[in-house]
DNA sequence: CATGAATGAGCATTCATTCAT
DNA sequence: GATGAATGAATGCTCATTCAT
């Protein structure tokens, strides 16, 4: 039974709103301890580091983005369709929590910390579900030829750049409009080309 | 004239070895000394900071390639086939010199260093480039038809993913592979599309 | 009445194993309260502080060496047998629990704590009744003319020295060699010699 | 060439007086620094650690031992002479600097810093050198029947012993008186008595 | 009695920057 | 210009103790 301890998510809701705003070096244990309201010692009762809780966001947010790939997997739609929802729920997460999309893009691309394995398979993993959908639209003749696993990085890496550019910039992007024009964009760039 | 000393390129050398490797906040104004072979108090008789440093890496960059763009202008190409030439030159430099390209993908995104005047110019100048080469791609209507700053976003996003997969990831990748995909990508994404 | 608490003799028990692995400062009460297998706050229901744990340890042995030496007053036999036993009283405890000797030694050499009644007079007291025997041996001429309490804190010193030793060492030294060299050392130390 | 730094003698200085009275889990950098009359940051200049500089103590006070020992050697002197020369050596040493005598004294039983080579060596090593003087001092019929090895650690242990008496308790014994009577107890412990 | 989450002062160590040499 | 010892505020983390349950 999964025992829910206020203290732990407001520690994480704080570490994500730091991380957004300042980055995980530029973000204290203290900062973070002050922004949840406790104690900087009750950050320990619940991670063992302050990495951790960075790992802890990771990995809960890679669970669910799994999570929704698979239950897509199920569902009777076209591949090129998947990928698709897929982004739908990715931007629909940017909108509901933008601080929590910022740390995934931001902090997966930091260095130092790449040894941390939520962060590893959010990196690794998630380009290797995109590589599958890929190839099963490859072969069902839904996209036009093309290398998928190197498709799905670039893919990934846009979405990465998207993100980081929709949060970086804030209000100066219209958000709706730079989905639906990543949409066209990837529409065109992989899609089956005779009759776009 | 511009004095070039020596020590000063020994600096700006070793900070680029050492940001590529660890990222800013890793990177120690000693390790930069021991790396270029100097005492810790001459990196501030060239830089008033460490950020200094950095701001001089962003600002050197963005004049080569604001210059590289505007050769191009005078140049009889197409808008499409300058903006491959731009990635051309993106990669070539990527190649020759892999440290310094992962340093302007990674820092252009670190929000603690958002304030430098080269990180700036960088982010938001480029993307411009890129915007007004669209837009009279677009007149000439050598493009489908699209939102060109919005595009010129993805496309700079893009780039800056790949970029960082390309150095994240190593040798897993295929180099020339990468580049060939994300040039025909970019082709099927956004050029005029009945005959492609 | 005494009421005998089977958890506070598991703290008690707990902390002498942790004690002399790791010494007082390194000892935690959170290592305390994992090792008796109790909630860390029980102790405090138990002791009203860390250091009431050792001040409750050396009271007890403080009391059972008292005891022990009263009782040979009563006895027939020499003081200098005396001693021996004394002696031989220590190295059995040594044997049956080698941890609380390692830890009555060593923390009651332990500056910081010297403070605490027990040690005080584990450290002052104990000397003393060696100072008494010494003194009544001198009498009976059963040993050597000396200085009785300095040779006491000699003797204590001596005692001291090598049960640290031989706890610090461990299986690096024979135990019973090194009693019966000590006991032989003592005898030609202090006994009456012919014409030495 | 030995470079002397004044600042790196302060640090060691500083360290020793407070290690004397608080030992060494209870001094803190800052009280080192305060003491010193330097910046906190200014220890790390000179040592890689707080552990470090016990370490530089242990092996200097170590060294300084040995040579003495060494020299020795060369004399023309019975190897017991030799050894309450080193005795003597030693209380000089003890009164001239008794907080460093303290600091080597309760420091070598510390359990949680027996890593260090210093301390190792301190604790093991003079013991041999008394036990080589010991198995010379025997063959050359200077002395009773006894097992060498265990008799250097019980004279290594009363040292350490009386050394911790004499600190621990301050004036309240007095130093020479002690020092006579450890002499007497040693001479008659060890030497070749006529028919005990 | 027992629990263990919460506390916050305190710890060893780091590091950009200064400045006398 | 070049040096590197000195600086001290700041960092991640610890831990004896408390107290509501």
């Amino acid at each position: 039974m999964e025992v829910i301890s206020i203290t732990k998510e407001q520690i994480v809701d704080a570490t994500i709103e730091l991380l957004a705003e300042k980055g995980y070096f530029q973000t204290t244990t203290r900062m973070i301890s002050q922004k949840a309201g406790i104690a900087v010692g009750t950050i320990y009762t619940h991670f063992p580091s302050k990495e951790a809780i960075l790992e802890e966001i990771f990995q809960r947010e890679f669970t669910k983005r799994e999570e929704f790939l698979s239950l897509q997997e199920s569902e009777d739609i076209s591949h090129l369709q998947q990928f698709h929802e897929f982004l739908e729920y990715h931007f629909t997460e940017l909108r509901k929590h933008p601080a929590l999309a910022t740390v995934l893009i931001r902090e997966s691309s930091n260095p130092e910390i790449q040894h941390l394995a939520g962060i590893h398979k959010f990196i690794h993993q998630l380009p290797k579900f995109f590589t599958e959908i890929l190839q099963r639209a490859s072969i069902s003749g839904e996209i036009r030829s093309l290398n998928p696993s190197l498709t799905a990085e670039i893919l990934f890496s846009t979405l990465r750049g998207i993100t980081l550019n929709l949060t970086l910039k804030g209000d100066a992007l219209d958000f709706d409009a730079m989905k639906k024009e990543l949409k066209d964009f990837i529409n065109y760039g992989i899609k089956q080309g005779k009759d776009v």
